[in-house]
DNA sequence: ACCTGAACACCGTTCAAGT
DNA sequence: ACCTGAACACCGTTCAAGT
């Protein structure tokens, strides 16, 4: 009768409980599917019951956010402050990757939320810990961006950020647009479509092609799916962490910057 | 009666009528305002002609980005690359401070639009110009991200990518949880509140805290708005193109990168 | 005092009925 | 063949009626 563990089907509703679930439901059915009258229907309850508990869907996505942001593992104390910050930023990544709503939903936010303040100050307290001056701190903050909460900022959306239905898009999408007055390749069933689509981006953007040739040569094999995400997350990562360092190694401050 | 410019109230619908009332729409009343009815009524017309000239809403949100997008200077042809692209990047900024709605539809789409697709190839291809190779072009387009959008992707909202009724928001907002026991300042009407409100600031996140007295020394007065949006936009820039540049110059590849 | 059903003012989109 | 009103299946949230 009593099971002290798991969803308890009348367990009496709590912010913790209303949260939980919106972050599970979110996980399952994607962030769009969330609805105040789905949330309440998953946990048994009459939607308005969820009212007591958050004062409506925007302090509930506010709470999904620190919910999320939770997850990101503490600062290691010992290394460089470098190591430090990358680390942390890393696993930030890795709960952004957990939880691929989470990005629309953290930048949809009128106001930080509690949670990611706390996150910032943190991540400052270690520039600073490593002998950032408050200045370089900050600039630095602002050049990491939301990268610094895991945020990969896709150019084209792949990984992150990309809604659970659209696998393929980017590969069939690219040479598909309303206006294509003559067909290449044709779908009279001749040649491998994906070829098609080869020859089409070639044809109508021959740089982004070339970028695509150039990847498809080691292991990719559709196009657009050949980028490493992680690889281009580090690289980016540590382009900035990199100027950062030689910043700070040179005693930059805004004021002798190029301001002007 | 026959007035050839301005808003004709009976011409007939065309595809780009609709796309421009539509950006008119948001730049006015903003993204969330912008409704399928809405927008009819906006044109004199039922709901359902809309349909005629697109899809479906996801169709018109596509429409909304490339006629954005297309608002992007062309690239400069003389120079270097580097101040090729950085003038191309901070012309893509100035469109989107223009329609501060157009960060959040963009990184919405489930696939990139044609229009996207042509100014990521056209930033290749400047890349390109200057001699950088496919590979390393490659990744630098994925360090910039959708910087090269002219994204700012700021850690708290301010600027690009706020809505329009949270001006206050981050100051208010910082040290107003739900949690909070005891209060410090009260709302009597003793001191000053923004003093208050930086007590509460400082008592909680010492390490923000810090930042904002730095700004506040010169010039800015509110809590959080003493950032300079275009000189942190320039800062992180330069730092992923000097980046870039540097690698560059030493012929790197991602073969030779710490890749393992 | 607490909880909740019905209602309000919206959505995007389908579909059948009008011309 | 074209256009469009009504309808469908949703929203978030208010509010008054129930216990």
């Amino acid at each position: 009768m009593d099971r002290p563990s798991g969803t308890a089907r009348r367990a009496p509703l709590s912010r913790e409980r209303v949260l939980r679930a919106a972050v599970a439901y979110a996980d399952g059915a994607g962030i769009d599917a969330l609805s105040m009258r789905g949330l309440a229907q998953e946990l048994g309850v009459v939607p308005m019951a969820l009212y007591k508990h958050v004062a409506n869907k925007d302090e509930l996505l506010d709470g999904l956010v620190d919910a999320v942001l939770a997850e990101i593992a503490p600062p290691v104390v010992d290394g460089t402050w470098k190591a430090a910050v990358r680390e942390r930023i890393l696993s930030a990544r890795q709960v952004l990757l957990r939880h691929p709503w989470a990005a629309r939903v953290i930048t949809s936010r009128a106001a930080p939320t509690p949670g990611a303040l706390a996150y910032l100050d943190s991540v400052i307290g270690t520039l600073r810990g490593g002998g950032l001056s408050v200045d370089l701190a900050h600039h630095a903050m602002h050049a990491l961006g939301s990268r610094v909460l895991g945020f990969t900022q896709e150019l084209v959306p792949t990984g992150v950020g990309t809604t659970p239905g659209a696998e393929t898009g980017a590969g069939a999408g690219a040479g598909t647009t309303a206006d294509s007055g003559g067909e290449v390749g044709g779908d009279g069933g001749g040649g491998d479509p994906a070829a098609a689509g080869m020859r089409e981006l070639a044809a109508r953007y021959p740089h982004i092609a070339a970028v695509v040739a150039d990847r498809t040569h080691d292991g990719a094999s559709v196009v657009g799916a050949g980028c490493d995400d992680q690889f281009e997350f580090e690289f980016a990562l540590d382009l900035l962490l990199e100027g950062i360092e030689r910043l700070h190694r040179q005693g930059w401050t805004s004021a002798t910057a190029g301001r002007a």
